[in-house]
RNA sequence: GCGAAAGUGGCGGAAUUGGCAGACGCGCCAGACUUAGGAUCUGGUACCGAAAGGUGUGGGGGUUCGAGUCCCCCCUUUCGCACCA
């Protein structure tokens, strides 16, 4: 130990230290209970950024806890490495999108190094190789067998400054989640995974993990999958027998449709009318609304104005018999339900909004539930009503006008509607949901190449399992023109047929890089397997993920993906449960001012507000930095970036290095100290503290609030500074608090800067190296207070306190606090009306 | 527009079940040591007031002996969704 502290030379020797010893390597020959501690993978994109070094953080902290406690602890990493980056700086700037990949990846290794974060490497991944992507492959297969893989041509979401097709989770809010572009919709033949298939269960198993995951992950998972609860009703078209099914939720208000609305891509159109001029109009009306659809670029806030055309068509209502009006308009979906509404203007703001313009028909069916006996609902004429409604009355009550179902209540009426409408073959109680399959086609060079080849006598064929992978292609023309790379390289293309043998061509798409993460947590199981994907053995060894840790930009994309790879996996029968991550935290952006304004926005190299891991490394040490990211705000909320912070984190790291150093001689001696009946007072408060200070930070530990894990550590070292002992002349017992004060206070440090912590536990003459330390035991015993303060009020203001045992009685402490003199002087010539005695607490008496 | 979360010093933020508001840090002020200080150390720092004391957790009301915390209304901010039938 040096007499200063010296972060850079401190971090060199304990990351060598680490890296020798293969300190952090987790082992399956280990009988302590496991605790699987995982980061969202990065893209290796060249540099680090503070987001990447808060996520790391905060999952390292929590390594080292676990560890000091005694769990055997897998903490990997790996590199998200396919993806556009690395097409782009290939078409920009001609280099080999493998070798800027490999380049990156080496470089954010090493700072990650520097960072000191404890990985187990031997364990780290890489999308991009091929012993790797032969997995997403293989996946891919055992999906295309069981036709939950798919491909059909549909109207894709297309982004335009990327050229390619996008997810629906990847074009959220119409724009595309990476580059924030205007997306497109485009019709293309593309591959679709079957999630819808899952839907029911990735809302149902949300119970699973509720008491883990923030409530906000939850709803959106729940709102994107958009589970909704109600009932075909088929339609019989008059002087036709075609059928038109609509989905509603509400069939309790069916007395009020008044017309039946398609979309304008709903395929009976053509077949409603004979060839007529209406028909032609009708026909040129949809086409409009398609293309219009098509066209619009979102701006924001932009409502859309209703507009639809009377196809003439007439349809009738199973329930009352009655013929109402279809028309097509452009608020109907294609996309949701059966593309086919029944229009109830009374009950539904849309449908309300859309008869106010064309003038039709709004018949209240439901009743306000009414306390007042005077109002019992009654059925009235439908003229009476639309005049008096100005909106939809969309909540649930007592239905009216409604045949035989008046007097019924919506809830009851829900149920039994869609029974009677099932018995009578016009319909049935149904499910819907609002996802969608995920389309994972890309037209991409960078990723994995789909396994399917395309023979002219064979038609689709499976690339068989033995000749995975399908390896990419050393290189290809980049020209960015929106068709695969890949379908300008011959020798890739080409092939033959697996079945015939005679010549074939090969899926020139490669995967959503969604894909290589949807799974990659269980390769660090058994990440070097040249056999299968993982070894279920292994698996079952350190999954679920206990802890995992990232951004919530990945709420619907990521998260939902690995739900629903891990539930296809238990289908499998890889693992043995639904879901894959037991505890989720997300962590809050690193954001820094804009120079020259008061926005704080994320920090990004094209606002020029970055700040580099690398120089902050430099200046300060990785140790402070870590210290100052996880100090300066709680995990999920944002965090504002400082420069005077971290020099904060670097002083209280000085000062406790400083404090180690003046009482190393005396403690590393060996002498054994022990805890002896003579202690004085102040060292009595001392171990106090530090037993406090465990406890709290052990339970604020499992809470993940490390922000005010730093706090406490910095008040015990307030404390520590603030005992009056010197090496040379303490007694045996303030000797013997000193050393459990920094002992335990460096121990709890080694989360947040292990460096510095392993330096400091060296220099209080520990040989064995920080893992071999045990996280520190809170004696509740010797936390005790020995004397309590307790606040006195009257009338609730805080006037005086007192000091007493902490086993006083409730009388005695009321006595105490009547008899205090302050207390006595207000309460002179008042009436005392009561007095509140709360133990251990406080006192208020109220006067009058 | 709908939904959710949140509003505490100059700043980031602390405050079991309702029980001493402002822990800890940054910044700022004063002092010490210094040729020097953008180093270090010591002390101070919610607001008003010379003090006694008073006022304070977005605003207004309520429950309670007692409210940052619970209830009602309003305002603001952030995020999510955006015709999902």
């Amino acid at each position: 130990m040096d007499e200063k502290y010296f972060p850079e030379k401190i971090e060199q020797k304990w990351q060598q230290h680490w890296e020798q010893t293969k300190a952090f390597a987790a082992s399956e020959d280990d009988e302590r209970p496991k605790f699987y501690c995982l980061e969202m993978l990065p893209y290796p994109s060249g540099f680090l950024h503070m987001g990447h070094v808060r996520n790391y953080s905060i999952g390292d902290a929590l390594a080292w806890y676990k560890r000091l406690q005694g769990f055997n602890v897998l903490h990997p990493i790996g590199w998200d490495s396919f993806g556009q980056p690395a097409e782009q700086a290939a078409i920009k700037r001609g280099v080999n999108p493998r070798d800027w990949t490999e380049e990156n990846i080496a470089h954010m290794r090493g700072q990650l190094k520097r960072l000191g974060i404890s990985y187990d490497w031997s364990r780290e991944i890489a999308a991009h190789r091929p012993d790797y992507y032969k997995w997403d492959q293989w996946f891919f297969l055992k999906m295309y067998e069981r036709g939950l893989a798919y491909k059909k041509k549909s109207p894709v979401n297309w982004c335009p400054r990327e050229s390619t097709v996008l997810s629906n989770e990847q074009s959220s809010g119409g724009v595309c989640w990476r580059c924030g572009a205007e997306v497109e919709k485009r019709d293309l033949e593309q591959w679709f995974v079957r999630i819808t298939e899952y839907a029911e269960q990735l809302v149902e198993d949300i119970k699973q993990i509720d008491s883990g995951w923030p409530e906000k992950v939850l709803k959106r998972q729940r709102d994107w999958v958009g589970r909704s609860e109600g009932a075909y009703i088929d339609f019989a078209v008059k002087d036709s027998d075609r059928k038109i099914r609509v989905f509603t939720t509400r069939i309790d208000t069916v007395f009020g449709a008044t017309a039946i609305v398609l979309s304008a891509e709903h395929p009976l159109i053509d077949e409603l009318l004979p060839a007529s001029a209406l028909k032609n109009q009708v026909m040129a009306f949809a086409a409009k609304v398609i293309s219009e659809r098509a066209a619009r670029t979102r701006v924001a806030d932009e409502e859309v104005e209703k507009e639809g055309i009377n196809t003439g068509a007439l349809a009738i209502n199973p329930f009352s018999g009655e013929t109402i009006p279809v028309w097509v308009a452009n608020y109907v979906l294609i996309e949701y339900g059966t593309g086919a509404v029944m229009s109830v203007p009374a009950h539904d703001e849309r449908d309300f909004e859309f008869a106010q313009k064309y003038s039709l028909a709004v018949r209240r069916v439901i009743e306000r539930i009414s306390h007042d006996q005077e109002s019992i609902p009654h059925d009235a004429t439908s003229e009476d009503q639309s005049i008096a409604m100005q909106h939809a009355f969309t909540d649930e009550g007592i239905l009216v006008n409604s045949g035989d179902w008046s007097g019924k209540l919506s809830q009851d009426a829900v149920r039994e509607m869609a029974r009677y409408a099932e018995r009578h073959g016009f319909g049935q109680a149904a499910v819907t949901y609002r996802i969608r399959d995920w389309g994972v086609s890309r037209q991409r060079f960078w990723g994995a190449p789909i396994p399917i080849v395309y023979c002219e006598n064979c038609g689709m064929v499976a690339v068989p399992e033995k000749d995975l992978p399908v390896r990419l292609p050393d290189r290809a023309e980049f020209t960015g023109s929106g068709e695969s790379p890949l379908a300008g390289v011959p020798d890739f293309v080409n092939t033959t047929c697996p079945k015939c043998n005679r010549p074939a061509r090969r899926d020139t798409d490669t995967m959503d890089t969604f894909v290589d993460s949807s799974w990659y947590f269980f390769r660090y199981c058994d990440p070097r397997n040249e056999a299968a994907p993982f070894d279920p053995a292994l698996a079952k060894r350190w999954t679920p993920v206990d802890q995992y840790i990232g951004g919530d930009s990945h709420a619907v994309m990521h998260l939902i993906y690995t739900r629903f790879w891990t539930k296809f996996m238990r289908d499998l029968g890889l693992v043995s449960f639904d879901e894959p991550v037991k505890k989720l935290l997300t962590q809050g952006m690193v954001t820094n001012r804009i120079e020259g304004t008061d926005d704080w926005k994320a920090m990004s190299k094209s606002l020029g507000n970055g700040v580099d891991p690398d120089e902050m490394i430099q200046v300060f040490g990785a140790d402070a930095a870590r210290l100052f990211i996880l100090f300066a705000a709680p995990v999920e909320n944002e965090l504002r970036w400082s420069e005077t912070g971290i020099e904060g984190a670097v002083r209280f790291l000085r000062r406790l290095y400083t404090m180690v150093w003046r009482w190393h001689e005396r403690l590393s001696s060996g002498k054994a100290t022990t805890a002896t009946d003579d202690s004085s007072e102040d060292a009595r408060a001392l171990r106090r503290k530090t037993h406090q200070t465990i406890a709290k930070v052990t339970s604020d530990f499992d809470a993940l609030h490390l922000n005010t894990i730093v706090a406490a550590l910095m008040e015990l070292f307030n404390e520590l500074s603030a005992f009056d002992a010197e090496p040379g002349t303490a007694s045996n017992s303030d000797v013997f608090a000193v050393r459990e004060a920094l002992e335990s206070l460096v121990v709890m440090l080694a989360p947040f800067s292990p460096h510095a912590a392993e330096e400091m536990w060296e220099g209080l003459g520990h040989q064995k190296g920080l893992l071999s330390a045990h996280w520190p035991q809170a004696d509740s015993e010797l936390a005790k207070r020995e004397e309590l303060e307790i606040p006195i009020q009257v009338n609730g203001k805080l006037r005086s306190r007192v000091l007493v045992s902490p086993d006083v009685t409730e009388a005695e402490l009321r006595a105490a606090a009547l008899n205090d003199e302050k207390i006595r002087a207000f309460i002179y010539g008042h009436e005392v009306v009561k007095v509140i005695v709360v133990p251990q607490r406080l006192v208020n008496i109220v006067i009058r």
